[in-house]
DNA sequence: TCCATCCGGGG
DNA sequence: GTGTACGGATGGA
């Protein structure tokens, strides 16, 4: 019979010794299905200089262990290896665990490859199957031992549509302690599980208690065995929980080993398995612990350094968690308190509602990312940028009959750390205000580079091309890269780079259509996440010199804009990277753009210069050490708003004034070209500041708490500010924002920190305000246009001390 | 100061 | 399960 399929997840077992592949997901109706196939053999290559030999040598390979574990058979392949045909021998075993039992043994006879790529990850892409898209599959059903229909798979091929949702169950555990301390699951019970999904939702406990949506039970076993049927009768794909691998999952299966519970939640009636590291396996199920997505994936869009549910949640959706006292719910739960207990329930369910409603934010690009590569979700929410690079390479190397390289061993990576390079090229501004100002970009500029210049491990620096290649500009050594064959990376970013383009334009016609911006998102990632990739010592494609060379060639075109741009009239004010900064002087707008499409037309491949945007005015500062600094400058735009850059105190640990006193020198020496009213500004607001005028809310200062405050060796403001606060019975945590005000007085000034409802307006320190809040935010500021403001300012002290006397 | 180990999150 | 994070802070020599 033929079925309709979209695969969620993988795994395999053994029958009668043989590797069977177990593909779980829906049918075309949504009804969850598996698959079985028994037509794949575990693999490893050999390449030997003498395959004749080699091939008796692998059949003769033993390992004794409970069996006897060698090499099946043999076969001869032609292959690509690092750019050239090669003859290589796969070594067929009978069980995928018996590859890396013989890889060692393989060593004496060659070189020993693809020996560590995961059994179902490789079905998966030697398939060309795709998670959550649609399959044919010719199959046939069986009556094997699964909570789901099962067919015994004969083919199986990817069509294009595809999926875009998929059935998600947040979890979250609560437990006892007795101590105190964090409960441990050798000594303390599981007390109440909360689960919500898509019309789902669902508390159980085991203590009489009342609240919707309640389930009592009559104790701990028969709670973990109430979650289990949670699980079964909602039947979801992902099962999601926050840092549930580090802490709910293995609790449960320590909890339910301990009591005898039941917890076969796997499709196939298995329990909870746990692998050498922190993953908690499920078979048939999409484990996805949202903790480990925020570190990987997330975190770089973060503010928060934390990754407290708490404040990942205030930062993603604007909520948090529920506040409760710990020591006050255990009491609750030895005396029995009812309302107590059902308060502690709301707590349960707003952790798990936070954490389905985080699951529902991530999934759509965890399922584009997990489309585009081709690895079930419960394995790509977990890559690094690097690792998904990877195997969006492993995927296209095993469809282009290309042999993978190895992971680096360790005295390889050891030598690796030590190649470094010189990165991308930073113009140093001269300080000083600039009016009509043009800023142009690349698109893309490392992508394109690799795609243009063709640029891949094996087509850098080799002999056999020297005579067609090109030469590589800006380097000390001499480095040159092949114009043909076309690069493994090189092409696989072109490729990358125009499918995303279609995919843009597909955008414009559907701009809501969510999957389509996460399929766009994961062409970006790992076309951008490739340079890096490159460069990383854990590459498997690692080339140094292809890093060079991009970063190089980076510099050159960036440089070469920015001598064009001199010849053509225009003066360069800044350049960092991919972007160049254009004094238009008495040239017009239209000068400018037709300069980029001079440019572009001398650019290769799909290298492009973009207009990026005009400004009626920009400030460049000096930096400390002199010169101009980089990273640091403001612009105005023509609708007159502020673009600052770099400029520490537009970060938040500056108080209001000093922030605001900033932006409105900005604005007047951006807008007004007018020091002596900027001077006169800043003299108002210290005069303000002296004479107590200003609210004490224009003087509070934020700052973020990276740990709880007894963790603290130096013991900065906010440190002394958060411990006030717990003198006063407030919550403190670490991530939280502290709030507090500076007060006059003699002394540390940690000493003088008073929290912003206990200060009067006017009890404020003036001076610390003065010359560590307000001037040090706008000095620089003033010294490009050659006015001191700390002696100006000096002097108004002097003539207001004058006025008194 | 350098190197190695520890930690994150979770109740 | 054919694999094994990572980057910063801490602490000891």
């Amino acid at each position: 019979m033929e079925k309709t399929f979209y695969p969620v997840e993988v795994s395999y077992t053994l029958k009668n010794g043989k590797p069977v592949v177990q593909i779980f997901g829906r049918d075309e109706t949504g009804k969850q299905v598996t698959l079985l196939d028994d037509r794949y053999t575990p693999h490893f290559k050999v390449l030997a200089k003498d395959n004749d030999i080699a091939e008796k040598q692998l059949m003769n390979l033993h390992v004794e262990r409970e069996r006897t574990v060698g090499v099946v058979s043999v076969e001869k392949a032609n292959m690509t290896y690092k750019g050239k045909t090669v003859e290589v021998l796969k070594a067929f075993v009978e069980r995928p665990a018996d590859v890396p039992l013989l890889r060692d043994a393989a060593k004496s006879i060659g070189t020993v490859l693809e020996a560590d790529i995961l059994f179902s990850r490789r079905y998966f892409l030697d398939h060309d199957i795709r998670p959550l898209t649609k399959h044919k599959v010719e199959c046939e059903e069986v009556q094997e031992k699964y909570r789901t229909p099962t067919y015994a798979v004969k083919s199986i091929t990817h069509e294009s549509d595809s999926l875009d949702t998929v059935r998600i169950l947040a979890f979250d555990i609560e437990t006892y302690s007795s101590t105190g301390k964090l409960p441990v699951a050798h000594r303390d019970p599981i007390i109440m599980v909360a689960l919500i999904g898509d019309g789902f939702r669902r508390v159980i406990t085991w203590k009489d208690c009342e609240h919707d949506d309640l389930v009592v039970v009559k104790d701990e076993k028969e709670l973990i065995e109430a979650v289990r049927d949670a699980i079964v009768e909602y039947g979801p794909d992902v099962l999601t929980g926050y840092n549930s691998d580090g802490y709910d999952l293995p609790f449960i299966k320590e909890r339910a080993e301990k009591l005898g519970a039941a917890f076969d939640i796997g499709t196939d009636y298995t329990g909870l398995r746990k692998n050498r590291t922190t993953d908690v396996l499920i078979t048939g199920i999409a484990n996805i612990d949202l903790l480990t997505y925020v570190r990987k994936s997330v975190r770089f869009s973060l503010e928060t350094p934390v990754f407290t549910l708490d404040s990942v949640a205030k930062e993603l959706l604007g909520d948090g968690k529920i506040e409760v006292d710990f020591q006050e719910v255990f009491r609750a739960w030895e005396n029995g308190d009812k309302e107590q207990l059902s308060k502690f329930a709301d707590y349960n369910l707003q952790d798990t509602d936070l954490t389905y409603r985080l699951a529902e934010l991530f999934l759509p690009n965890i399922m584009g990312m997990a489309k585009l590569i081709g690895l079930p979700l419960s394995h790509v929410y977990s890559l690094s940028y690097s690792q998904l690079v990877e195997w969006y390479l492993l995927r296209e190397a095993f469809q282009s009959n290309r042999i993978a390289p190895s992971r680096p061993g360790e005295n390889e990576s050891i030598s690796r750390v030590r190649e470094r390079f010189e990165g991308a090229f930073v113009f140093e501004p001269k300080p000083g205000i600039y009016k009509d100002i043009i800023v142009f970009d690349f698109l893309s500029l490392y992508p394109t580079i690799i795609s243009a210049h063709n640029i891949s491990p094996e087509t850098v620096n080799v002999k056999e091309c020297k005579e067609n290649s090109e030469a590589v500009p800006e380097l000390s050594e001499e480095y040159w890269v092949c114009k043909e064959p076309r690069g493994f990376i090189s092409e696989m970013i072109e490729n990358i780079i125009r499918t995303r383009l279609k995919v843009k334009e597909e955008i414009k016609k559907d701009p809501d259509n969510k999957m389509l911006q996460a399929r766009q998102l994961a062409l970006k990632l790992v076309a951008n996440a490739t340079y890096g990739y490159l460069g990383f010592v854990g590459a498997r494609w690692y080339s140094v010199e292809a890093a060079r060379i991009i970063t190089a060639f980076g510099r050159h075109h960036i440089h070469d804009v920015i001598e064009k741009s001199k010849e053509a009239g225009f003066e360069v004010l800044y350049s960092d990277t991919d972007s160049i900064f254009l004094g238009l002087g008495s040239k017009k707008r239209e000068e400018a753009e037709k300069f980029v499409d001079v440019i572009n037309e001398s650019l290769p491949g799909l290298m492009e210069l973009e207009f990026d945007g005009y400004y009626s005015s920009g400030i460049f500062v000096a930096a400390k050490g002199g010169g101009g600094a980089k990273k640091r400058y403001a612009l105005l735009t023509e609708k007159g708003e502020l673009k600052i850059k770099g400029f520490e105190t537009v970060r938040r640990n500056a108080s209001k004034i000093a922030r605001s006193t900033q932006k409105e020198v900005l604005r007047i020496l951006l807008k007004e070209h007018d020091a002596e009213k900027a001077t006169a500004y800043v003299k108002k607001i210290v005069t303000e500041l002296k004479n107590h005028t200003l609210p004490a809310e224009e003087l509070v200062i934020q700052t973020q708490l990276q740990r709880d405050p007894s963790q603290y060796e130096a013991i900065g403001p906010h440190v002394a500010a958060a411990k006030r606060m717990q003198e006063q019975g407030k919550e403190v945590y670490p991530g939280m924002i502290v709030q507090y005000i500076v007060t006059a007085g003699k002394g540390r000034i940690r000493d003088r920190v008073k929290l912003p409802d206990e200060v009067a307006n006017h009890v404020y320190d003036s001076e610390y305000y003065i010359n560590n809040q307000v001037l040090p935010a706008v000095e620089s500021l003033f010294d490009t246009m050659h006015v001191s403001i700390v002696e100006e300012v000096e002097d108004k002290k002097q003539s207001t001390l004058g006025s008194f006397l």
